[in-house]
DNA sequence: GATGCGTGGCT
DNA sequence: TAGCCAAGCAT
């Protein structure tokens, strides 16, 4: 894999939490951001979040609604609570240092076996297994031939992701790194830039298959337009603009469905993102 | 293990 | 155009 190694030297972003400045709470930051949230939009938010609350301490100390308004449209805005929260257990328990062992990272609110992982080798160098989304879908395909990872992640397949990191502590950082990025910038999900990708001369097996397609291996993509979560998102906007709204205004969203409405600002205070005061709905 | 959870750009 | 997709987590 000292090919991918050498293609990331010439060919990684230039992103501000990889910066020899870099902090673990800047690295953690991000990844909390960059959960199913692409690295273009989240680059803004980042670069305003670490302005403001630059360490633990500071985010703990923040109000739920500044979090949230500063969360702005990055999406899943439980992650924005479970950040604050996160900060909230570091300052409790880790004496407002993030930790670096990755059980204990695994403790705090929002972070779960990806982003310890992540947290462990970028932001102190630890040799874990990151079986993020682009990692397991380039060996899937350079090792095992298939165009996607199955949609569960197995423990064959966990297996073979920790396999594949080398021994050697710093190089599987940048090993994590690497194939990271270059499942992110090359071995993309629909189209391969296989003419790009270091792996092409060094035996990839779904290129030496011939690149067949696999509709079946495919994950299905939930529905957004008309849903729940799309009414959850248009509330959201509504009271980080205005600070607050009547229930009479809401309801206005769907005039055709208010029960719609109803049930959405119901599961939104049951999530801690809004509260209800005398028919008055705003920001925690 | 299957679901629910935002948002917007790309093909 | 209408899906498809983006560094997952919690339940």
């Amino acid at each position: 894999m000292d090919a991918v190694l050498a293609w990331y030297h010439e060919a990684a972003r230039n992103l501000p939490w990889r910066q020899a400045d870099r902090t673990p709470w800047g690295v953690l930051v991000s990844e909390i951001m960059l959960q199913q949230t692409p690295v273009v939009r989240v680059l803004p938010r980042w670069q305003d979040w670490m302005r403001r609350w630059p360490e633990p301490a500071d985010l703990a100390a923040a109000p739920v609604a500044e979090v949230l308004r500063a969360w702005d449209r990055l999406g899943y805005p439980r992650r924005a609570l479970r950040l604050h929260a996160c900060a909230q257990a570091i300052v409790e328990r880790f004496e407002g240092q993030v930790p670096s062992a990755p059980e204990e990272l695994r403790s705090l609110p929002g972070i779960g076996e990806y982003t310890a992982a992540a947290v462990g080798a970028f932001a102190f160098g630890e040799r874990t297994v990151v079986a993020d989304t682009n990692i397991r879908r380039l060996l899937a395909r350079a090792v095992s031939g298939r165009q996607q990872p199955a949609p569960s992640f197995t423990a064959a397949e966990r297996a073979l992701v920790a396999s594949c990191v080398p021994h050697d502590r710093a190089r599987s950082v940048r090993w994590n790194q690497a194939t990271m990025e270059l499942g992110a910038l090359v071995c993309t999900s629909r189209t391969p830039h296989c003419d790009a990708c270091p792996l092409a001369a060094h035996g990839c097996a779904y290129l030496a298959a011939g690149l067949p397609d696999q509709p079946e291996a495919k994950r299905r993509v939930q529905p957004f337009e008309g849903t729940d979560r799309q009414m959850r998102g248009m509330i959201m906007a509504r009271l980080r603009a205005d600070g607050a709204a009547d229930r009479a205004l809401l309801d206005a969203l769907d005039t055709a469905d208010p029960a719609r409405v109803e049930r959405c600002l119901t599961t939104l205070v049951a999530d801690g993102l809004a509260v209800e005061r005398d028919g008055l709905i705003s920001l925690p």
